[in-house]
DNA sequence: AATGAAAGCCCCTTGAA
DNA sequence: TTCAAGGGGCTTTCATT
């Protein structure tokens, strides 16, 4: 992981659909070059992936919400997760500090569709009680900067 | 936007970077009225564009935290996000429902790096306090399912 | 309006150095 | 790492439905 492999990470992440020719334009080296060096990345788990960026309105996913998270007694990451994981309207999740067990980031079709979701959480017998915040609108949303 | 639209994004959400033939092969269109449809996609806005997922620790961003910011008097959306564009360190931000006038995603290099960022963001002159959650671990994150 | 077929060009990929 | 070559993908044009 060197200056070249963060400029290439750069490159990929503003457009992950560039051709190696074009970011060796940019970074000063050889397609071959750049190709490698991206095939070492994916291996070690540096680079995850590549994923379209898609217009959650378009897709019918226009309603947002983060949810406090309190369980009953003592659960695990793990166990919180297990049950988190076939809602398909949790985008996100994470066990975090203070008085909440987890942060849960929701995405529903509508308010209406948002309450549906919320239910079901609140069904979750490990779920004592949820404290949900609606997003009205995305201030930022974008990744984070390779260097510091 | 019809059911096949659907199929193309679900393939470039999984992988970006696979060619028009072979998401033509999954799709059973040719690779020309695949990228037409891409194309069309793009130019529409229902697709934003493609990016590559990195793995936040790998780039020294290990420190991940949720903050509620309450903001003095009457504050527009555009004032808070010109204020917290400028901050690398702010990866998302949201207006929200309740008494918080939004909630920021940080990620930082560490929890010193993370103090740093929550100072700077105190000092931001529209700012009046602020309520941080670490997040310890992730337990989930995946983009919205294309279909309800 | 949307699709498939074909052609030319560019890119990807591998091997060699 | 670069260069070189073969194979394959991309993109445009055209004709069809």
């Amino acid at each position: 992981m060197d200056a070249i492999d963060q400029r290439i990470i750069s490159c990929l992440v503003s457009d992950a659909r560039s051709s190696y020719a074009e970011i060796g334009k940019s970074v000063g080296l050889s397609a071959p070059a750049v190709k490698r060096r991206v095939d070492k990345l994916l291996d070690t788990g540096v680079l995850r992936g590549f994923t379209a960026v898609v217009d959650p309105e378009a897709l019918g996913w226009g309603t947002e919400a983060f949810v406090e998270v309190h369980c009953r007694g003592n659960i695990t990451p793990g166990e919180i997760r297990s049950r988190l994981d076939p809602l398909p309207e949790v985008v996100a999740a994470y066990t975090v500090s203070g008085a909440a067990d987890a942060i849960v980031h929701l995405r529903a079709s509508d308010i209406h569709h948002l309450e549906t979701v919320l239910e079901r959480l609140r069904a979750v017998d490990i779920i004592d009680r949820t404290i949900s915040t609606v997003v009205l609108s995305t201030l930022l949303d974008r990744p984070p900067a390779p260097e510091h």
